[in-house]
DNA sequence: ACAATGACCCAAG
DNA sequence: TCTTGGGCCATTG
């Protein structure tokens, strides 16, 4: 959309790196709008009419749960596309999520 | 311009 | 550890 906030929430999830995940909260963060984590999900639901598309099964919540799984066509095609990037999910929670969480914030101090 | 919405986050019980 | 309630703020109707 023309909206910059959501165009930015949509460039930034583009740059999570495969095999990892990244938090709406730290998006958020990222962005500069620190409170405004619901904004970043909420630029998710856009996220499949933009283009290109926005790998939104790397985005969870801050405690590695797939909250935004049902927005999926399939329920279970978030927890798949993860599980095939190597990443453990139990009870729709992300195994170890620390060691596959991307922090934005390094790619925006890498600019 | 106003009211409602929400793929969140934090604190308290 | 789990559940509840309030706050947050851009987008939409």
């Amino acid at each position: 959309m023309d909206s910059n906030f959501y165009n930015q929430v949509h460039e930034l999830v583009r740059l999570v790196p495969f095999g990892k995940v990244t938090t709406y909260g730290a998006i958020a963060n990222a962005l500069g709008a620190k409170g405004s984590a619901r904004l970043v999900g909420y630029a998710m639901n856009q996220s499949h009419l933009v283009h290109p598309k926005v790998p939104a099964h790397r985005v969870v919540n801050r405690n590695g749960m797939l909250s935004g799984k049902f927005h999926f066509e399939d329920s279970n095609m978030m927890q798949s596309l993860l599980e095939n990037e190597g990443i453990v999910i139990i009870a729709d929670k992300i195994q170890n999520f620390k060691n596959v969480f991307w922090d934005p914030l390094q790619e925006l101090t890498s600019i």
